[in-house]
DNA sequence: AACTCGGGGCA
DNA sequence: TGCCCAGAGTT
């Protein structure tokens, strides 16, 4: 059984981390809380690189609750097509935008808990769109998070939900959002589910995985 | 907690 | 074809 990592080095990971990625914040592109959450819709079961590639794409020319709300379901299906799973996506994105225009004036609702009511939001949609457009301290375990913070060592559970609990103990509040982007970051640059680029990683030091495998 | 649903892109 | 991809909803 692999230890994890002490809280100084798992402050220290974090550092590193932070400094190597020093743009890491969301990758999902937006302008505006309503994009992020469209984007983030979008991103179920598809690449963030192609997300970004439809998202703005589309909102050059539609770009409100409004203009989504009213949207033939057709036409918002053929936008949005490459992200697959397109005809429950358009739905949702058409269905949320209403409520966002009926019940919330507009305005993309701003805690995770009204975020979750919208149709096609679930947790994780809620936790990325209220950490990063209203900063809500968050981190929501997806795939890249949950391999990520086993692997290296920083917790280690065996489900997301243990996952979860675990990193929010381990991690200080205000650095729950931080982390969060971080590890999936670095999930997707370096630490990759196959063939993980050790002999590159900044963290390669601290990895628990690493130590175990070298 | 386990299960279903879901589809384009790329090798 | 088979595998990948920042999930949601229902039971």
């Amino acid at each position: 059984m692999k230890d994890i990592l002490t809280h100084e080095e798992a402050e220290k990971c974090l550092d590193i981390l932070e400094e190597t990625y020093p743009d890491a914040h969301c990758e999902l592109e937006h302008n505006s809380p309503y994009e992020l959450l469209v984007a983030t819709i979008l991103s179920a079961q598809c690449t963030d690189i192609r997300v970004n590639k439809v998202t703005r794409e589309m909102f050059k020319k539609y770009n409100t609750p409004k203009d989504f709300a009213y949207m033939d379901i057709k036409k918002l299906e053929s936008l949005i097509k490459e992200c697959g799973i397109y005809r429950n996506k358009a739905k949702n994105i058409k269905a949320s935008s209403s409520v966002i225009l009926e019940e919330y004036n507009g305005e993309v609702p701003n805690t995770i808990e009204e975020l979750m009511k919208l149709p096609g939001v679930g947790k994780k949609t809620a936790n990325v769109v209220a950490s990063t457009a209203f900063g809500v301290p968050a981190i929501a375990v997806d795939t890249h998070v949950f391999r990520v913070s086993n692997r290296i060592g920083f917790v280690h559970e065996k489900n997301v939900e243990a996952t979860e609990r675990a990193l929010q103990n381990k991690i200080d509040k205000n650095r729950w959002t931080k982390a969060h982007h971080l590890f999936i970051f670095h999930g997707r640059r370096c630490c990759t589910a196959r063939n993980p680029k050790c002999e590159i990683c900044t963290i390669n030091k601290i990895c628990r995985y690493y130590e175990g495998d070298s």
